[in-house]
DNA sequence: TATGGTTATGAACCCAATTCATAATTTCTT
DNA sequence: AAGAAATTATGAATTGGGTTCATAACCATA
């Protein structure tokens, strides 16, 4: 009767703390979450999700059986990582190209338990820019690009990832504090705080500001705390992802804003070439970030 | 792609020793025992099992599958006791009528078991003879007849356990120590010996002798061991089920021998009322049961 | 070489999980 | 408070994957 669906629906519940959020995270519809759910409840004559206003929250009977997922989840990925090594899938390289900057702060940390699961793989990040990383792949210099792209090529796939907001970051005294949103003519007389990438590598220049024919000045820095720093400090505004942004906000160091009425959206995926797809440990990365993103960071959107 | 039923699958296998045999335990065809292993070896890109002759083994892949299925259905199983004692159905009573006097020696060890797992219910042996353990159930004297009997009856269900041989045991220098199979008229002459219950309940009386026209000689014993005794003495010979009978006869303590050409079966259910049927911890119980058996006990088919 | 038993394979089938369509419910907004 | 928007629940329809069926291939034993 229980099945490991209902584990994974169970952690992406409790991950997501909504039945529809849930169904995103785990492809299905929410129709087919909400059959599981009420499947689930009465065959063990127990609820596992009560409402809690605007989200869900699981019974005790629900965080019974979510610590049951995390435990049987994670030890299936042990032994298919333990098969991998006996059918000799267990060494290569993983080159990664990291195109979001602020990805960094995800994938150092992922980098990290990935290279104690696969201590045969070549691990390393590609550093330098690259006009165009999708060619790296195929040239044979990098293994994996982290990044926005996805137009259908042949001989590559694109994995996705997740999709998440940028948020405009502004000091707390800022000039702008007082509006919700802020649209492209806000831009106009303030400095913009980047990565050192061209400017058509940037979501608010290419999306929002370069439609309007707004030019503000740039100024680059490469950490993110760098920037978040020179916001502070009144120097100019920045646009980075939502996620990275909690901590700084709550504390009062920034301000963060939306940009457009619907926001600023910018959707991530992995891409490899079709043959490193299938590579047991290439699978295992992918899950892992996705497993670690979704738990880890705040109002992402699972990705088709 | 990894389901828990590839688990249950490998399990079987792993405690069966072939394919044909694992589908019977899992409740299967052999034809779908076959497509599950092709597609977890296609899968995995590694075989699970390899063919030695006569039966098959584990190959490394395979172990690592049945340790990760040792750990994750055990774990499944613990949460699910916890979650009938969030559901307040973890207490009641087990009171347990034992027909198969030699099934003592499996079921002493599960009650242990038990006992930890389900520490609010009352577990109990309905020591005597009855003469309609069923009745019993009805009568709520009693809340699980273990036995043979499985004839259709409203408000009863019969739990199939397992099917198991029943053979002649006799004293090393029995003379009928020569014939590899016994028939009703080697039993003319010997003395019979058996548990203390009345004729119609010993299977060898009632389906070879009685047809026969045979009525040999009784001597009763209470314990399996003080038969044994008696039979390696020489004071006549016994039928028990095969399994007891290894170590003794491994040993050379005694011998054993088939009881007719197709040998001499029994079936084995685990019988409650319809009503008790649903409670889990009766459902613990009939899965460990028959886990533990099928686990420890040689010879013995699943029924249906 | 036959024979009984076991396993493999492709096609057909069938059920159960999912989707679809929609209703019911709740929450947010004005 | 009422209407709009979002979320969840429900029943019917669909579909895809796992199982069975039928049969072939294979393997040991007589």
């Amino acid at each position: 009767m229980l099945e490991l669906r209902h584990l994974r629906t169970l952690t992406a519940l409790h991950e997501t703390g909504s039945v529809s959020r849930a169904a995103k995270r785990v492809h299905l519809t929410q129709s087919a979450l909400s059959h599981q759910i009420k499947a689930l409840q009465s065959h063990y004559g127990l609820p596992v999700i009560q409402r809690r206003g605007q989200s869900i929250e699981l019974t005790e009977a629900g965080k019974h059986l979510v610590a049951l997922a995390g435990k049987v989840l994670e030890e299936i990925r042990e032994t298919e990582r333990d098969l991998a090594k006996i059918s000799q899938q267990a060494s290569g390289s993983l080159r990664i190209v990291l195109e979001c900057h602020t990805c960094f702060d995800w994938l150092m940390p992922l980098m990290d338990e990935f290279r104690q699961h696969w201590p045969d793989v070549e691990l390393d990040l590609v550093s330098g820019f690259h006009a165009d990383p999708v060619k790296l792949l195929e040239e044979g210099g990098a293994d994996i690009v982290i990044g926005s792209e996805h137009k259908r090529q042949r001989g590559i796939v694109h994995h996705p990832l997740f999709r998440f907001e940028i948020l405009a970051v502004l000091a707390p005294e800022h000039p702008l504090r007082g509006k919700r949103i802020l649209h492209a003519s806000d831009f106009a007389d303030v400095t913009l705080i980047t990565y050192p990438v061209p400017e058509d590598r940037i979501d608010l220049i290419l999306n929002v500001l370069k439609p309007a024919g707004i030019q503000p000045q740039r100024r680059t820095a490469e950490l993110t705390v760098a920037i978040l720093q020179l916001v502070a400090s009144r120097r100019g505004v920045a646009a980075l992802p939502s996620w990275g942004l909690k901590n700084y906000v709550d504390h009062d160091y920034v301000i963060a804003r939306r940009i457009g009425a619907n926001g600023l959206w910018s959707d991530l995926y992995a891409s490899t070439l079709k043959e490193t797809a299938s590579r047991p440990y290439l699978r295992d990365f992918l899950t892992t970030a996705r497993n670690t993103c979704f738990a880890t960071l705040d109002g992402i959107i699972p990705l088709a």
